[in-house]
DNA sequence: AATGAATGAGATTTCATTCAT
DNA sequence: AATGAATGAAATCTCATTCAT
């Protein structure tokens, strides 16, 4: 007689445990955010479409501004983590990479929810000086220099450069995604956003 | 002597003072704004700001939307009739009509508070479908469309380069906008703005 | 040559154009509850209405309560200078004078707007006890009292069989009133009131 | 030995409390109207009163129209409980019975604050539509029905007879309830209204 | 650890009434 | 006398957060 046969660990860490709940709890919140808008996304919602009670879901979110910097941590680290394998693959050219990472970006906030930028504007303020936050930015802009730096001879301007490219293609993206475009136009505005910051900053 | 002779039509004190009134509102909105941030706007505050009663508040702006709306109106319609100007002038040549209205964006952007947008955006929904809003934009577009069609030899994609032109300027300046940089900075980043739209569109 | 001769006094005294002027705001407040419902029954709106200021309407009535209690007064009045008319009128049976008395009953009720027994009710409690209520339901009173005391022969119940004949017909007239009816509906229920009492109070 | 065997269905008491809870804020709600009237019957001083905060109570009830309509509800199924275990009952004559529930209905609307009717007026149009209200006016309005057909010959006329006598004694009840009588002048009145509307429809 | 009822400050909006013009 | 802008208390309802169970 099998017993106590587990496939999982029998007792999975409670690090693990708790992080998948975060996780969770962050899906949970984004179709909170898609199903209900900006104004009316409440913890209690949160809780609820987690399954779990708003009580558990304050002992892993302190507060709703301690969610909210969580969900836009989360988009910017999954973005990055998808920008990062396109600008260190060797497949590709760079002004393919510069297209490739742009087509991405425009794609993906086409497919948020519009309600999450303004959710996240809104607590932009609160987070844009905490260390956690300045840390991940770093590491995106550090990623973006190294390219830059090898793509384009100048040794000057690197920095400026790095950032134009992002906030080029971040801003336009966003802009361009709360349109409604169909997937042919957004292709069509992330292309010429690609070629236009390729040229200037003379990527080939 | 000349008595009682009017040249300029008699203003209607109550239509003017309702309109400084609406003015003066608005201002004191955008104090609260910068003040409190957008959360905390509200119309007491605004109200109290203004120096005047919630209910002479609401006297003047039948909700907090119309506030809103205004709001949003106004800041627009100040930055379009500056950059028409520009545009029409005709002592510039073309690119240097589109550095200056760039760097007059950046900068108004700088000035505006940064949370300014968040609210706007709030309520973009509920006017986006508005005449009078859809006239203002239409306003717009096709001066920057007019510009465009003199300014490029090309006849096809007109009315896509005007709105890459718009957007990208739009949308990087208020990016821009909410980093706090000097206005050295603001300048070394609409200047490479402006450069980079203009090379791509081939404004000269 | 027949000069200054006029219908009217010269200069009517400033009493009779004050009476003129609440008849006038009375009127408006009746058209305010028509057409905006009782909880949108505003000083403002009956002003407007009336083609005046909220301050001059405040010069007339010195408060809502009393604007509300006028209205009231008046609507009283006219159903008994109605109901007066049809009880001292030698024409008809007293029978027939209960028929026509309660058919009036339900059609003034039915014909009002239905929010306006809302509003009534709302200030009854205020103005049960003035004196002024006191001497209208007196006057009422009195009227029912001298027909019944002529039509039925005992002596004794004068004063509650007067209560009662009214009570019934002005209770169930209010009921019916709510309920939407076709005039020949109402009318079948008039008549059936009628009926009901005349037999009790042996009404002839 | 037999365990966990229960013959009463387990009461969650979570609901048992939730509806222990409603009651409690509707008999608060009873004491409100009593003790402010109906103008200043709000849901601070309802909540106050219960003991409870006003957040509490917007979890019971949604909004006031709701905890309105329950109060409405609650008043009529009480009083229609009774009257049908009297209509029921074989120990009576029919006219003994309507001389019962007439009296009972004196009794009960004297007892009620008479801010209520306004109040539940106020909010009757809300749901005079509702499928719940529709199902209790039915089930009240055939009980009288079919005591009706029992006890008058005529076949014709039942609904019309059960109407009128329902709404002879519900209309005057109200009306005789808000004059302040003493217990026996009240006994007077339902005694004689019995007795009209008996006799009018030949109920022996 | 988990639950979710309870809290109450705070947001928007209305409206009777006043009073400077 | 007439006006109507200004006032601000008060009403309804929401929601982040706590804490007894």
């Amino acid at each position: 007689m099998k017993r106590n046969i587990k496939l999982e660990p029998r007792k999975r860490p409670k690090q693990a445990r708790s992080l998948q709940m975060k996780e969770d709890i962050l899906t949970a919140a984004i179709r909170v955010l898609e199903r209900y808008g900006a104004p009316r996304f409440t913890t209690i919602r949160v809780a609820e479409e987690a399954g779990i009670s708003v009580g558990s879901l304050y002992q892993y979110f302190p507060n709703k501004e301690s969610l909210l910097f969580s969900l836009h941590e989360r988009e910017i680290r999954k973005s990055w983590d998808f920008v990062r394998t396109i600008l260190e693959d060797e497949k590709w050219s760079a002004r393919e990479k510069v297209r490739r990472v742009t087509h991405h970006f425009f794609e993906v906030e086409s497919g948020e929810p519009p309600q999450m930028r303004i959710l996240l504007d809104d607590v932009q303020s609160y987070f844009r000086e905490t260390k956690e936050h300045r840390e991940l930015t770093a590491e995106v802009g550090s990623g973006f220099r190294e390219f830059i730096s090898k793509v384009i001879p100048s040794r000057k301007n690197i920095d400026f450069s790095a950032d134009l490219l992002m906030t080029t293609i971040e801003s336009i993206g966003k802009s361009v995604a709360g349109r409604g475009y169909t997937s042919q136009e957004i292709r069509k505005w992330s292309t010429a956003c690609a070629e236009m910051i390729s040229r200037y900053l003379r990527i080939e």
